[in-house]
DNA sequence: TATTTTGACTATCTTTGACTTTTACTCTTA
DNA sequence: TAAGAGTAAAAGTCAAAGATAGTCAAAATA
């Protein structure tokens, strides 16, 4: 038997592999219940084995009829969005790169002509900061943004 | 099954898109008895989900005779990109007003909700830049060229 | 020391109900 | 009969209660 964190962990992997829809739904309290553990103990689960580096999306809800969706995702090893996601990870990327990743995401059919456009407009705007580091950190990180969009909301 | 609210606010997008005159009217008494809640609730929904920024009218009457009226805002992309365009030319536009913006636009279905997502992600990703002055100047200018590109490549 | 576990405090969203205001209608009364 | 008073039938306001989830740092454990 290994710590709580692992116990919850392969209990969510379960119930994603179950999943026909790719995600599963909880109640936070629901599962620390099950567990018999504090609500904060998912969290951490959540925020040390379910990140986007290991290929999970996590969304929620608070309120009443509050959910904690887990979502994973499919990443090719050394795919375009491995190495996109790699880059990103590390903080900043310049603007050749960056277009040249978006439209790279373009012709994989990953994303529209029209988003490709739009996410370009982006490295365009951001030229008025004046500072190169800053510019490049705040593109790497709009781009890290987008990109986990895209993937929440794939088409 | 969502919360009361969310059910409630499906029911009246039902039948303003059903109205031919653009519009509805409903008893809030009725409304509420419809969904088993107190009135105050459809109040709620009201408030939260057809506001003005979101393209709703709401008018209301009390005593004999009273109703609450419910009525969808037209408004062309053009005149609505328009809008958008001044308000940043004025510099007033924070961030809040940009995302409402945004999730206007989706709203009308003048773009898609993965659009508006990769749009509210660039808003988000600004947060990191320090001065406020430049951010705001630096959301103003990205959202300008955005919405060149979106009348550009028209759907 | 690094990881895990816990809990106090906070944030957000929804639902409810007591109390207030407005309006149409009816009933008096000069 | 016109003006005013009273009444019932709406709708509005607002704050409290309820239902979730998030954050963060201290304590416990490996």
């Amino acid at each position: 038997m290994g710590t709580l964190a692992s116990s919850i962990e392969e209990y969510l992997k379960r119930l994603l592999a179950l999943s026909a829809s790719g995600y599963i739904e909880i109640r936070r309290k629901e599962l620390s219940q099950k567990f018999q553990c504090v609500p904060s103990q998912v969290n951490y689960v959540l925020e040390t084995r379910f990140t986007l580096e290991r290929g999970y999306l996590v969304e929620s809800k608070r309120g009443g009829k509050g959910f904690v969706r887990v979502k994973k995702i499919k990443i090719s090893e050394g795919g375009l969005l491995s190495m996109l996601l790699e880059e990103i990870s590390k903080g900043s990327m310049n603007k050749e790169r960056a277009r040249h990743f978006i439209q790279r995401l373009n012709e994989e059919k990953f994303i529209s002509y029209r988003e490709s456009k739009l996410m370009e407009s982006v490295l365009d705007g951001l030229d008025a900061v004046e500072n190169e580091i800053v510019r490049d950190f705040i593109r790497g990180r709009i781009l890290g943004k987008m990109i986990i969009v895209l993937l929440k909301h794939d088409v």
